[in-house]
DNA sequence: CGCCAGGTTGATTTCGCTCAAGCAATGTGG
DNA sequence: CCACATTGCTTGAGCGAAATCAACCTGGCG
């Protein structure tokens, strides 16, 4: 999701760094006051939940650094990573904007920074500005879009093709580009929630993560995972059978 | 999704009967008689596409009547049924939204009747009534609460479960409630669609439904379900093993 | 009448899950 | 500081579920 600001390097809010990128940027003057005031930056260890599911609503959360897990529990204590939220990203408007508890957890997955504004700042704010709804709207058609898509391979992919698209996009967020042309990652996740966010039993995944590494497809140790070939590991996510 | 108008029986499309639940219900006069001018009813055969995946949008339809499969292919020809549309769900707004193409194909399963409501006059209407943005923002969210509870069961279900479920949420919406208790289902989709919403191939489906019917919980003949009991239907869900 | 799409069924193989054991890293209380 | 639990991960064996390949049926429909 690529949100560009109409007013770039005005407004932001002070303390991110993503600037532009936030969903703040469009608020005028006194609605950036009012954002200030309402707002309250925290740091979260590795871990720690910032809301949980079933909890009400207190406002928003918008992340200013590291990685946040969204996640769903079952009864039984299952849980699913949904998604994942990056700097720039707001959390927990969803159940802000329906007024309901909400139905996912976040958690920090490594040290987060993420300030929460309380839910009379983000009233405030969307009355004063309507742009603000509006990015609101857009992010959740960009989320919208984003879970049909993993409707779509859950429903059509392999268990490996699905964890090969998921390195993939991993790559994209976390990958560091080697002098040699490979790419390394730092998975944000363990591998139950690489196994939970693909459908699969962590022990499956295991299995797959050691016939990758046999392949020479991408070599993994520990959470630290290289990519020889990135074209390598996109042409296995379309292929029911292996080599 | 139920949505319930402030004004009934006011500034109701005039040919839909679903009323307070359709996402116009909130025009006023001025508003609304745009809304007339600018809409065009249609009927479909069963089978008929509304619109492509790929298309240009050229606005948004609303199911006046029957049933709509929302649907997503890839270049290899596979399809995968996405959602159902029912009368009184707006449909390509999403597109509208962000003006980009379509992202996945509408078609009517079953004749349908559709009123399209073009470019100018949408883009009017929401600029005059700001509860129809609210309206979408609301719809956007049931959307991906709906897709959310679809991945989480995608990972944690077996195919039976997913396909008691389905049934399940199939037997809400088209059911006939028989006199012994037992309850019917006309499927408003084919065995190869079914298929495609649980992520399972045609054959397994078939033979699931086999199991399902010597099991007792549901009998097929053809697209017509009988369930003697629903109760015992809901308790396949979460059960990994048959008795 | 023959064709064809949709559906069923069978045989076989592959994949993924379950159960289970073992291992390394980390933490904890005595 | 060590014995000991705990947690996350890996690996193996066996089994069940589901995919694949294929034959065949059935009801429309040109």
């Amino acid at each position: 999701m690529d949100y560009v600001c109409a007013k770039p390097d005005k407004h932001r809010c002070a303390v991110c760094h993503v600037g532009r990128r936030s969903d703040w940027c469009d608020l005028d003057d006194t609605a950036g006051a009012m954002l200030e005031r309402g707002r309250r930056r925290r740091e979260y260890g590795s871990g720690t939940v910032v809301f949980a599911q079933g909890d009400s609503n207190s406002g928003v959360y918008c992340v200013s650094g590291g990685t946040v897990g969204i996640r769903r529990f079952d009864d039984a204590g299952n849980s699913v990573l949904l998604a994942l939220a990056y700097p720039g990203d707001t959390i927990g408007y969803r159940s802000f904007l329906t007024g309901t508890e909400h139905k996912t957890s976040a958690e920090a997955l490594g040290p987060t920074v993420i300030c929460h504004i309380d839910r009379p700042t983000i009233t405030g704010l969307l009355a004063s500005t309507p742009a603000l709804s509006r990015r609101f709207l857009e992010r959740l058609i960009g989320e919208l879009e984003h879970a049909h898509d993993a409707m779509f391979r859950q429903a059509t992919l392999s268990n490996r093709g699905k964890l090969a698209h998921l390195l993939l996009i991993l790559v994209r967020r976390h990958g560091r580009i080697h002098e040699n042309g490979s790419q390394s990652i730092d998975l944000p996740v363990s591998r139950r929630d690489l196994a939970s966010m693909i459908g699969a039993r962590h022990e499956t995944i295991s299995r797959i993560i050691s016939r990758l590494d046999t392949d020479g497809i991408a070599h993994f140790s520990g959470r630290q995972v290289t990519i020889p070939n990135v074209e390598a590991l996109a042409a296995e996510i379309d292929r029911p059978d292996a080599v």
